[in-house]
RNA sequence: GGGUAGAUGGCGGAAUUGGCAGACGCGUUGGACUUAGGAUCCAAUGGAGCAAUCCGUGGGGGUUCAAGUCCCCCUCUACCCA
């Protein structure tokens, strides 16, 4: 019986050298090409790694090892994205700090990461629950806090810019309800002031209708809300005050700049979609009588005309001003209905409900008064909170109309005829008035000639709209970085000073719910009340803390310089190191962590913190792993496949092959067992390519004269291997391996000159048995920082060749002929074999193909 | 409804500028070695046919000497968004 290898000696052999020599720690300074190689890194769940997580370790981890030998400085750091529900959550039922099921999650990854050989440099990990790195993320913050965006040169500045424009020439030139002159600013109670300011910073407080449950005791994120309402818990919308981050001041340049990126078509589309630029014309609605008026928001002002009703959200502030007295009963109503949907749920059926405010509005187009109702399909938080209603032209104003009976005008040729709505652009029609018409225009033209009317009445101008909210940045919870901001009693608030960071967590007894709507550190009295050194005022710290996506907005940024005491990245280093050269991770994170990222990044190079203005140009998705059966992976399902026992039965270079060889990286592919054991067999093929029975090298391994063909074929898996490294197409790679493999094992020669530059092709992939077949060849080092082979291209040419000769794009014969047989030579070749006579014996040859060291195909007939 | 990516043997998947469809692996079949084989090695393996040959890349058209690849129309699947 044959042995097979012994892996399970190789692999903790070569682990426990890498770790002990610290081969993979990179320079801080980078002395050659740099290469910075990211994974996107994981939460370390209770539940251990998943083998979802080494496809796309592993594919990073070849594209680093194969860097390294390629004469690149290399970063390939590894890190903890630990703050998160789920160690709450557990705590409260347990009362187990989150602290310690984060260090048991943590060692347990580690443990699992470390045993697949991965050459991270481990020196550099970040926990971003540990306050030597939580302390950066509340300082960011409060450079956040600290800055305000200034549209006209379109970047962030310091608050302390904005200040001084107030304090010397008031609030001209900015978009401020009741504006002010230099002297009343400084007149302002600091109240006042704060609140105004609030309106410019990065990070403010504002009171925003949430998604808030009781039960749970906590804020929901929207695509949170349904998995709850399931179970049967309440969620409803309330205003609440909470921190948010001012990420729409930035939609145009994450719009813009996105367009130099490499990555995936589809998650800069998710992007794109998120963002939700828009271009149309805002409004004024005339309210007849009341000295106020509707503004909305609309992408086809084109359709002003055919405008016979209008629609608010039902928290819209004039909805209480507009109701008639007679109406106030219903609309009361609707207004409380309507707070317990979601957003979710109020798009779903859209059209569908709604109620008469009794009021009306005036259409600056037609001059006719149109009623005003409210409905909750239109939402508060979205353009103006308010719609001018085409239902001709627009689906959901259709349905409601129907439904409603209220008046359908159409104004696009075109629009009668339709049952249903007409959204297509289209030419005007029916729609004129004694100033203006637009009857015959198509809808660009349109557009830009009622604008004009608009802006030149003062009734409206064009504008820009996005679909991309603030990022609501509270969460009423423990297990996540306090925002380092104290509120005085008298009603201001202020950030600690940086020198006071990190602000620690309280140790908390008692992970419950606060019972309030804070999170549970309003529990811990001793931390929350606080007394200012300076004034003796008293005050209370904020409670809530940041979202899990915080740590994870910079956390590549503190891989540069993971123990920096004096910043959260070293500068000089950043200038290096920065960017990403390539980012790898799941496509869920298309748009929140890579927006926020982003976002966050844009911020602190407008600040002068950083030297580039996108952290990832080049992101790649690895797919996910299906079980078996070719579904989910899930523990109700059966099918989940656990690393440790994979590795366990053929060892981590075999899940490591096998995860590049399932497919392209991007796809999602099933699980097979089966093929784990083919790359199984292959390792072990290389293995008695070298190693006899007897566990010595193999005597016949040495410099020994190669055939040409196998010559062509070493060098031509040189540059296969290289290039589908390059571009990740590891899975034709492997198979360029198993190619050569196969070949040298047809003979009994085992030419040591192409075997142990083979060694070096296998090593990114299967590092292991490789560095242990380059010992056992009698090498004292690792292979890690050896040169990758060369290939010649003069030996990649064949000696000869075959040419398939086709008669009327049909396969009749081959040819054998030497390469770079003339054309002219394959032509008579062609003509004279006895295989294409017989197809073309008594027919003429109209016309005769020629590709060189290719085919031959004739034209007969 | 919108967006994106796809559809190739029994399965995972390969296929430069359009140039031998099915590389490589799994599975299957036959054989060798063996007390044994679920190890290893050898051979075969898209379908039909004794064969010549014909048919084959989701379906239908088209361009071309030549189409998985390019163009038009359609169907279905996955993911994301509403």
């Amino acid at each position: 019986m044959r042995m097979a290898y012994p892996f399970s000696t190789i692999e903790p052999r070569w682990q426990k050298y890498w770790e002990e020599r610290e081969t993979f720690h990179s320079e801080e300074i980078p002395t050659k090409p740099k290469a910075y190689i990211l994974d996107m890194y994981p939460y370390p769940s209770g539940a251990g790694l998943h083998v979802g997580h080494p496809e796309g370790y592993t594919a990073t981890d070849i594209l680093s090892r194969y860097r390294r030998m390629r004469g690149y400085s290399v970063l390939h750091p590894m890190g903890w994205d630990a703050f998160g529900l789920p160690a709450e959550r557990y705590a409260m039922q347990t009362n187990v700090h989150p602290r310690i099921t984060t260090e048991q999650n943590i060692a347990t990854f580690r443990r699992q990461i470390r045993m697949l050989g991965l050459s991270y440099d481990w020196s550099r990990e970040v926990d971003t629950t540990d306050p030597g790195y939580y302390r950066w993320t509340q300082w960011i913050f409060l450079r956040m806090y600290d800055s305000w965006f200034d549209p006209r040169i379109r970047r962030a500045a310091p608050i302390g810019t904005l200040i001084g424009e107030f304090t010397t020439k008031g609030s001209s030139g900015f978009p401020v309800e009741d504006g002010f002159s230099a002297e009343e600013w400084r007149a302002k109670p600091a109240r006042e002031r704060q609140e105004i300011l609030s309106r410019f910073r990065l990070a403010y407080v504002a009171e925003i209708p949430v998604n808030w449950c009781e039960a749970l005791g906590t804020v929901l994120a929207n695509e949170e809300v349904p998995e709850w309402t399931e179970k049967g818990y309440t969620v409803e919308r309330r205003p609440m005050r909470q921190w948010m981050m001012r990420i729409t001041a930035y939609a145009d340049r994450l719009l813009e700049d996105s367009a130099a990126l490499d990555w995936p078509s589809s998650t800069l589309e998710q992007q794109r979609n998120w963002i939700g630029r828009s271009e149309g014309a805002e409004i004024a609605f005339p309210l007849p009588g009341k000295g106020a008026e509707i503004r909305v928001f609309t992408t086809r002002p084109d359709t002003i005309f055919g405008a016979t009703y209008m629609v608010l959200a039902p928290e819209h502030s004039l909805v209480a001003g507009l109701t008639d007295p007679g109406m106030r009963a219903a609309v009361d109503e609707y207004r409380a209905t309507s707070m317990l949907r979601s957003d979710l749920e109020r798009g779903a059926d859209a059209g569908k409900t709604g109620v008469f405010t009794g009021g009306f509005a005036t259409n600056p187009a037609t001059g006719k008064n149109i009623p005003v109702w409210i409905a909750d399909y239109v939402l508060s938080g979205y353009g103006t909170g308010a719609i001018m209603a085409v239902p001709a032209h627009d689906q959901r104003d259709y349905d409601f109309a129907k439904k409603f009976s209220l008046p359908i005008v159409s104004v696009i040729r075109g629009g009668e005829a339709v049952e249903g709505a007409f959204t297509e652009e289209g030419v005007s029609v029916n729609s004129s008035n004694a100033e203006i018409s637009l009857d015959g225009l198509g809808t660009e033209e349109a557009k830009r000639v009622i604008i004009r009317w608009l802006e030149t009445k003062r009734l409206g101008a064009a504008a820009v709209q996005f679909k991309l909210r603030d990022w609501l940045f509270s969460r009423q919870r423990y297990w996540g970085e306090p925002i380092p901001i104290v509120h005085y009693e008298d009603g201001t608030m202020e950030p600690l000073p940086d020198s006071a960071l990190p602000l620690l967590l309280p140790d908390l007894k008692k992970f419950q719910p606060s019972g309030t709507t804070e999170s549970p550190l309003a529990l811990a009295e001793e931390w929350v009340s606080v007394v200012d050194p300076a004034t003796g005022r008293r005050g209370r710290r904020e409670t809530n803390t940041m979202p899990q996506w915080a740590g994870s907005c910079w956390y590549y940024l503190r891989y540069i310089s993971p123990r920096d005491a004096r910043s959260f990245c070293d500068p000089e280093l950043e200038k290096l190191w920065m960017p990403v050269d390539l980012y790898v991770g799941g496509s869920e994170h298309a748009v929140l962590h890579l927006m926020y990222a982003r976002f966050w990044h844009k911020v602190l190079f407008d600040l002068g913190y950083l030297s580039t203005k996108e952290p990832f140009p080049k992101l790649r998705h690895q797919g996910i792993i299906l079980g078996e059966d070719s579904r989910k992976m899930s523990k109700s399902r059966g099918n989940v496949v656990n690393p440790d026992e994979v590795v366990k039965l053929y060892g981590a270079d075999s899940l490591r092959l096998f995860e590049m060889f399932m497919g392209p990286l991007e796809e999602t592919k099933p699980w097979s067992m089966r093929g784990v054991e083919g790359v199984y067999r292959f390792l072990n093929r290389v293995w008695r390519l070298f190693i006899t029975e007897d566990d010595i090298l193999d005597p016949r391994v040495q410099i020994t004269p190669v055939t040409s063909d196998l010559q062509t074929s070493y060098h031509y898996s040189i540059k296969k291997i290289g290039e589908d490294i390059e571009d990740l197409k590891f899975n034709t790679a492997i198979s360029q391996m198993m190619i050569f493999v196969n070949e040298v094992m047809k003979s009994d020669a085992r030419p040591r000159q192409i075997l142990e530059p083979f060694v070096l092709l296998l090593s990114p992939f299967a590092p292991h048995i490789a560095e242990e077949l380059w010992r056992r060849l009698g090498h004292d080092a690792t292979l890690a920082y050896e040169s990758w082979p060369v290939y010649d291209p003069a030996m990649l040419r064949r000696s000869s060749v075959e040419i398939v000769v086709q008669v009327n794009g049909k396969v009749r014969s081959r040819l054998q002929v030497p390469s770079d047989t003339p054309e002219k030579r394959l032509e008579e070749l062609a003509l004279a074999d006895a295989d294409v006579l017989r197809h073309t014996e008594g027919k003429d040859v109209l016309k005769v193909i020629v590709v060189k060291n290719k085919l031959v195909n004739l034209v007969v007939k």
